[in-house]
DNA sequence: GGTTATATGGACACAGCGTACACAAGAGCT
DNA sequence: AGCTCTTGTGTACGCTGTGTCCATATAACC
C-alpha cells in the first residue's frame, strides 16, 4: 500500500474492528494523493478515497475538518514541499532557473493540474484556502523574497524595490497562464518575464 | 427570502403552459446574474435560479448545456463587458489607470469574487474555460496588447519587447493576489507594477 | 380556425455529503 | 492477565443537487 505503482491492489478489505490509526491514516493519505494526482479534483471524493484505502467514510470525517483538508494533505504526502533556492550569486540566473524549474514541473508533471485545482477549490473552501495559504504559497513566497533581499543587499538590485511585487510579477504572471490559458506557459515565457523586469521596457 | 434586490419584483407564479421564450430567457438570465452576484458559485445551482427565474430546470437544461455556461452568461447580462481603453498617449498612464480601475473593481464590487468564482469553475468544467477565454479574457488581452503596440509605435517602449508578456506581468500579477491572497491586491500595488517594468530593477 | 412548438409541474433514479448508532478490536494501564 | 478506553467499522438515515423522463397546457405560427 506504500507504493506508488500503478496497479495498486486495493487494500485487503478488513473485518469489522479497529486497525492500528497510524496505518489507517497513512492508507487514507496516501489514497488521497494517489486518487488526486489521477482523476484531479473533479473526481476526488471522500468516498472514492474511503473505498482506495479501504477505510470507513466515518473515519476520514472524524481526522479531517473538509474535503480540501484532505486533498492538501494528501498532495504533500504524495508530493513533498520540494522547496529550496540555489543561491549562486547571480540573481538573474537564479529566478531565471527557478522560474523555469517551476514552469517544467507545471507542465511536464500532474502537478500542475492539480496545484491549479487546488486553488480552484479554495476559492470556495476557506479552510483550503488558509491551508494552502500557509504550507504552500507563503514558505515559497518567503524563499523568493529572500533572493530578490540578498541581491539588493549585494547591489544587484535597485534598494528601493519591492521584492513581494516582483514576486507577482514572475510567478503570478505564470499561474495567469497556468490558469488562464489564453496564452502558453513556456520556457520562454519565463525567461522573458526575468528580462523585461532586468532590463526595462523602455 | 425570494429575493434581496427590491426591485425586480419576483416574477409572478405563472400557470401551465409556454410562456413567450424570450421573456422566460431573460427572466431566466437576469435571475442567474443576480444570484450570482448574491451567493457567488457557492450557491449558483440551476435549482435556485430555476425557483427564482418561476421557471421550471427543464427549460434551463433544454437551453443551457452546463452550469458554467449559465452563469457566464448571467454575469454577462448583469454587468456586461466593461471594455473600452482610453488612448491618452502616455502608456504609462493609460496602463497605469487600467489597471488602477481593475484593482478597485475586484476590491470595490461583487465582481471580483464572481471573477474569481468562474476562474475557479473554469478549471473543472472545459465548457466555461473556453467561454470565458473567448467572451471575457481574450478581448481585455487584445485591447491590452493593443495599448502596448501602440506606444512600441510611438517610441515609448523598446521595439522587441513581447507585449502577451507584459499583460501576464501587470494583469497576471492583479490576478495572481486575487486568487492566492497571500498579499493584499492594492492600488498601490498596481502603480509599483507598472513601475517596475517601466524603470526595470536594477 | 388548426397545428406545432415549447414551458410547465411532477416524478424518477442517482451521486455525494454529513450524521447517527451500535459493535468490535487494538492500545494502554493496573 | 484482565480491564477499560479509544477508535475504526458497517450500516442506515436525511439532505441537496443533478440529469432525465413524462403528460399537459398554452403561446406562436400557418
Amino acid at each position: 500500500m506504500s507504493q506508488l505503482t500503478p496497479d495498486a491492489g486495493p487494500p485487503p478489505r478488513r473485518g469489522r474492528g479497529r486497525r492500528p490509526a497510524d496505518q489507517v491514516r497513512a492508507e487514507i493519505l496516501a489514497a488521497a494523493g494517489k486518487l488526486l494526482l489521477a482523476e484531479g479534483m473533479a473526481g476526488f471524493t471522500i468516498e472514492k478515497v474511503a473505498a482506495q484505502a479501504g477505510a470507513s467514510r466515518m473515519t476520514i470525517y472524524k481526522w479531517w475538518p473538509s474535503k480540501g483538508a484532505l486533498a492538501l494533505d494528501g498532495y504533500f504526502t504524495v508530493v513533498g514541499p520540494t522547496l529550496a533556492f540555489h543561491d549562486t550569486g547571480d540573481v538573474v540566473a537564479d529566478l531565471t532557473s527557478q522560474l523555469v524549474a517551476f514552469v517544467h514541473l507545471m507542465n511536464d508533471t500532474p502537478a500542475g493540474r492539480v496545484i491549479s485545482q487546488l486553488i480552484a477549490q479554495a476559492q470556495t473552501d476557506p479552510d483550503l484556502a488558509a491551508g494552502y495559504r500557509q504550507r504552500y504559497s507563503a514558505p515559497r513566497r518567503a524563499l523568493a523574497v529572500e533572493a530578490i533581499n540578498r541581491a539588493v543587499a549585494r547591489g544587484q538590485l535597485r534598494a528601493d524595490i519591492d521584492p513581494e511585487s516582483v514576486v507577482d510579477q514572475l510567478w503570478g504572471a505564470c499561474y495567469h497562464r497556468l490558469l488562464i490559458p489564453d496564452q502558453p506557459l513556456t520556457e520562454e515565457f519565463a525567461r522573458t518575464l526575468v528580462d523585461n523586469l532586468m532590463r526595462g521596457l523602455r
